[in-house]
RNA sequence: GGGCGGUUAGCUCAGUUGGUUAGAGCACUUCCCUUACAAGGAAGGGGUCCGGGGUUCGAGUCCCUGACCGCCCA
């Protein structure tokens, strides 16, 4: 290539496509496996959710990786940076529900060719097409397929640098199979259990849901204060409740020990108005004599707390609640159903069966308000009408209506024993940044339930388990079937349990398979196993467990960083990574967080083809970990400045005729001792995980003491009209001083830095690639002394301002000649000013340089004492 | 209610163990097509470092306290 041929300006879009095909082809990012452990960073990737849309936020926190695995890769470590898709779970669901217009009906059966109409001719308004559960389950796969797609072309464009010969997505079968043999072993330690109790449920998804999935809300709700009666006397009290549809499930009532105003009820029995149930009245240190009337109902369930109250008081379990949200049909008078008047009871709850939590509310209301209540005498329950406040409800983070507590039957795995165990853990780790670490601590402490890991959905990893029936048809639900390791993955619904046969399946005596599929963290939470090989490829899972780095998001420390290392305790009794990684969040320019509901996305593509992956990248590295950043586009273009200017510096001066040799010049020597200082600090900054440090001091020393000032002042030297020796050693530092910016850029913009490493530098080094090259070390330096020149480098660049400024003052143009310049400095620094003052003439082009000295100056300082331009 | 982070130029952000006169880029003003680069260069204007108190010879930085923004937890 003829380099002075070269255009203006790198053509961004047709050096991607080549360098991305090219760095596949070298195989540049594969990952050796030959290296020794500690020659080794392996990097557990966070799989991206594919059915979700992409935005610059997903740029932005991988290029953070990429720039980690780069400096590693140039460090001579063998990386590990594999890929993942995350597909299965319900955002893959809800998309292709709402994609095909179909909804699964697990009841169906499996149509062999289904045929559904183009998406884009479907009426949004029609009733959804009921499919099987299989038929479903194959649109999901179809469509993440799809969505990986633009993923992949995405993440090539950007120049990570992911050996894509490592890739998994967490419903293929080796995942499947890690997620299985994962409940296996937790099963046979004895950390999970399944149990029939109350469970955060959904009733619109119908599913059960954790802890760490659920968000408070403020809503806006009444306190509804309502009279209840006292067993056998005359008395009564008033409770405020949010929830009086639950009052047909009222099964006790509670006040603070120290309340005066209800002590002498503990131990008595209340009467609930209209339904008569009596129900004890019991001291809690948990009721908040503040709050509302200070005595309250207990209800199944509504809300954690009286969960709690109904184990430790041993209350009655009276579900009026169904899965899908509906009061369900019950008979008071009957087992577990006490009323003093079983009749009436049973009329005004005829009323609310069937109905919503919201239509039974308003139901229950009027029969609250209603004069002829036996139980109070005649008079009225409703005592006043209902107050608003706002109060915090629980959410489930993707529903839209607030959890309820429904007793079902889940797997849990036991965690409230293991907070010590897991808080220790935590410790071990590194968190980028620090005060990171408090986001676990605090969520690690706060832990109230146990993982919960069944859901009621379709699209996800399957328990390995059946359940035998009895001879009289009933599910022994307590001695689940435990499918065994070699026969992993399955799914219960095809396979057929040891010791059975399939035409058991379903009878007296048989068996019934497991329905549920898991959390679809108890997959991904095991990513760095998974990644590594773990019970399958034990050599390589020794040597790259645990592994290096986990990156991440913050907001998914609880969920994702917190049951990744879960598994690893309980599997391995290890930590899963040394360092976690936490990249903010891309806020809109108004500061407001990018998500689809506010339709604030800013979508990549357009931005990569407008300014290159180099300069979206810039712009994604000046952002500190941990730290949320606003999106600007400014940045961009600074990136893109930047490009340009490493493009146009490299064709200069590679593009010149003349031979490097011995670097004699003082100038040359100091300015390579600073370089040499930089690549030290900016090593320094990677290792401490502070990237846009690093790239802040790369970027401007680059600018202003090379660009600026070095090749300023060396741009003569380089021409040759002042000797050999002159020119080979201005031409030897360039070359030095080029070889080493471009190894620090190229973490940062692989895409250029490659480009211009191409030019020379590939064939001279042996390197191919400079993603292959060495991270720049004192090596790179041959044997410096300043000899006596020390701060030569910085009186030339302080003179070089000082004739800009009089040259800006005198409003001349740079085009003209210096005729003559005198230039002063006090005695300290004359040495160097005169030693400079030769190479100072010609960057400034002045025909003649004198220096004076003038003990009366302050501080390092030059000025202009004289000057004189040749006439235009 | 408890905790974490933030508040620095018009905007986006740096600012290391406390140490000269607090920085960069963008934007703005003036000048300059000059030989790698006008997608460039040179020069310049612009600050009550959120408020209050304290420690110190010295505070953007450390301590106390308040306000506001964001988040985590309850």
């Amino acid at each position: 290539m003829i380099i002075s041929e070269l255009p203006k300006h790198f053509d961004t879009q047709a050096a991607e496509s080549s360098w991305e095909a090219r760095w596949r082809e070298l195989g540049v990012y594969r990952y050796a496996e030959t290296t020794a452990r500690e020659g080794r960073f392996a990097i557990d990737t966070p799989p991206p959710t594919v059915s979700g849309s992409l935005h610059v936020g997903h740029v932005f926190s991988y290029t953070h990786t990429d720039l980690i695995a780069r400096f590693q890769r140039m460090r001579g470590k063998s990386v590990f940076y594999p890929m993942g898709w995350d597909d299965n779970g319900l955002p893959t669901e809800r998309r292709v529900q709402n994609y095909f217009h179909v909804r699964c009906n697990p009841s169906l059966k499996y149509e062999l060719e289904l045929q559904l109409p183009a998406p884009e001719s479907i009426d949004p308004k029609s009733p959804p097409r009921e499919i099987s559960r299989r038929n479903f389950i194959e649109l999901c796969l179809r469509l993440t397929q799809e969505d990986e797609k633009s993923f992949k072309q995405l993440w090539g464009r950007l120049g990570l640098s992911v050996d894509w010969t490592q890739e998994y997505s967490t419903i293929d079968a080796r995942c499947r199979r890690a997620a299985q043999r994962s409940f296996l072993d937790l099963w046979r330690k004895g950390h999970i259990y399944s149990v029939e109790a109350p469970t955060m449920w959904d009733v619109d998804f119908q599913t059960a849901v954790a802890q760490a999935e659920v968000e408070d809300r403020k809503i806006q709700g009444h306190f509804h204060h309502v009279r209840f009666g006292v067993e056998g006397s005359n008395d009564g009290f008033t409770i405020a409740t949010t929830r009086p549809e639950l009052l047909p499930a009222c099964v006790g009532v509670t006040a603070h020990p120290d309340d005066a105003r209800y002590r002498h009820l503990f131990g008595k029995r209340a009467l609930t108005p209209l339904f008569g149930v009596p129900v004890p009245i019991f001291p809690s240190d948990l009721s908040d004599p503040e709050k509302g009337t200070g005595i309250l109902m207990v209800c199944t369930f509504g809300d954690a707390t009286d969960v709690r109250w109904w184990r430790e008081q041993s209350l009655a379990n009276r579900q009026i609640l169904g899965r899908n949200g509906r009061l369900l049909a019950v008979k008071f008078g009957e087992t577990n159903w006490p009323s003093i008047d079983p009749e009436r009871a049973n009329v005004l709850y005829a009323e609310l069966t069937g109905k919503s939590v919201k239509q039974a509310r308003r139901v229950i209301l009027e029969q609250l308000r209603a004069p002829d209540e036996p139980v109070l005498r005649g008079q009225p329950p409703l005592e006043k009408e209902p107050m608003p406040i706002e109060h915090p409800v629980k959410f489930f983070e993707k529903g839209d209506q607030p959890l309820e507590f429904i007793t079902t039957r889940q797997f849990f795995v036991r965690l409230l024993d293991k907070k010590q165990m897991l808080l220790d853990a935590g410790d071990q780790i590194q968190w980028h940044p620090e005060f990171m670490r408090h986001r676990y601590r605090t969520w690690t402490e706060n832990l109230a339930f146990d993982w919960a890991i069944s859901r009621q959905r379709y699209f996800g990893v399957s328990f390995p388990v059946w359940y035998p029936i009895g001879a009289e048809g009933e599910v022994d639900y307590a001695n689940p079937i435990v499918a065994a390791e070699e026969s992993l993955p399955l799914d219960p619904a095809d396979a057929t349990p040891p010791g059975f046969t399939e035409d058991q399946r379903g009878k007296p005596g048989g068996f019934q398979a497991e329905a549920d599929v898991f959390d679809t963290w108890f997959t991904s939470s095991l990513t760095p196993m998974i990644a590594t090989g773990w019970g399958e490829q034990p050599d390589r899972f020794r040597s790259l467990f645990p592994m290096d780095l986990r990156p991440q998001s913050h907001e998914i420390i609880r969920t994702w960083a917190f049951y990744t290392i879960v598994k690893s305790c309980l599997h391995e009794d290890k930590i899963p990574w040394k360092n976690v990684a936490i990249s903010g969040w891309i806020l809109d320019p108004d500061r407001k967080k990018m998500s689809k509901s506010r339709g604030n996305v800013i979508t990549p593509m357009h931005l990569l083809d407008e300014y290159g992956s180099d300069a979206v990248r810039y712009w994604a590295a000046g952002a500190q970990l941990g730290a949320d950043t606003a999106f600007d586009v400014n940045v961009l273009k600074v990136g893109k400045r930047l490009v340009t200017k490493i493009f146009n510096a490299s064709k200069f001066f590679l593009g010149k005729e003349g031979l490097p040799g011995l670097i004699v010049y003082p100038m040359d020597r100091v300015f390579l001792l600073r370089l040499r200082e930089l690549v030290l600090n900016v090593t320094r900054h990677f290792e401490s995980y502070e990237h846009q440090q690093a790239l802040a001091e790369t970027e401007r020393f680059f600018w202003t003491a090379f660009t600026d000032s070095y090749i300023e002042m060396s741009r003569a030297r380089t021409l040759g009209t002042y000797g050999t020796e002159a020119q080979g050693s201005a031409l030897a530092t360039l070359r030095i001083a080029l070889s080493v910016f471009l190894r620090l850029f190229a973490p940062f913009l692989p895409y250029i830095a490659d480009e211009v490493w191409s030019w020379s530098y590939a064939e001279e080094t042996g390197c191919a690639s400079i993603h292959a090259a060495a991270w720049p070390s004192e090596s790179d330096f041959p044997e410096l002394a300043a000899d006596g020149n020390e701060g030569i480098f910085e009186i030339a660049v302080e003179a070089l301002y000082a004739i800009n400024r009089s040259r800006a003052g005198a409003g001349v143009s740079s085009a003209r000649e210096i005729k003559t310049a005198t230039l002063a400095a006090k005695p300290e620094a004359f040495p160097l000013l005169k030693a400079a003052c030769e190479d100072i003439r010609l960057a400034v082009r002045a025909n003649e340089l004198l220096a004076v000295e003038e003990p009366q100056l302050d501080g390092m300082g030059i000025e202009v004492r004289q000057i004189e331009f040749i006439s235009a």
